[in-house]
DNA sequence: CGCTCATTTCTAGACATTTCGAAATGAGCT
DNA sequence: AGCTCATTTCGAAATGTCTAGAAATGAGCG
């Protein structure tokens, strides 16, 4: 049994989600699919546009889909990519502050969150 | 002249802040206190509560100061720690998302955003 | 099947992170 | 100053990440 891949509750999940956004090479992969949309692009327009060697991309897009940020599709002989969900990072956030000032002497006092 | 560091619009600057919650002890930190809200916690009370010893706690927590996701303020002997801004993440998920289909054939089909 | 293109796996070196104990520093107190 | 508590720095071992070249795999095509 598997919890939702977009709304992570589990802490090891979370930081797995965060570390894949966590790398300078990896958030432009993730920025420039952002960019492209529901199309995606291939792995070698990715890596023409990010200036990365097909073996380290490979490496890298391994960590994105395993974060279920990035969904790949085999067409023909190439693979497409594609930014998962548009909330992936906002849930991320809910996941952070859910439980804001739980444990606060004064409940939650002058930032809005809801 | 530096960027507000609640909104990096520059990749390293916003991988880094990926990078700094893309640690399971990290975020265990960061949900205390974010938990613990504007008052924030003793460094001593954080390693208690995670189970992390002071050496190794100073050493996540720089990062996370580094950052901008928790600032530190001396009071007394002890050291506190609060969480920074509540939508340190949101705006890491605008950096991302802020040019979102930009590069796409059909502009934004199915995904409301804004 | 043999050829070619796209991607992946293997391997390995370089580098960074994680973790902690011991020693050092800073801050209050008497 | 001397004492004590809280935190930081230092040193070091173990582990993990990053990067890429070379070889292997998969997919279409004639």
């Amino acid at each position: 049994m598997k919890m939702n891949p977009a709304s992570p509750h589990d802490l090891a999940l979370a930081a797995a989600r965060f570390a894949a956004l966590g790398s300078e090479q990896r958030l432009q992969v993730l920025r420039l699919l952002v960019r492209a949309g529901p199309d995606g692009l291939t792995i070698g327009t990715l890596g023409d546009r990010a200036g990365i060697t097909g073996s380290t991309l490979t490496h890298h897009l391994k960590l994105l889909v395993a974060a279920g940020l990035v969904r790949q599709q085999r067409q023909g002989r190439s693979t497409i990519c594609a930014a998962v969900s548009h909330d992936a990072v906002q849930d991320l956030s809910e996941f952070l502050m859910t439980e804001c000032c739980a444990d606060a002497a004064v409940p939650c006092p002058d930032h809005p969150h809801g």
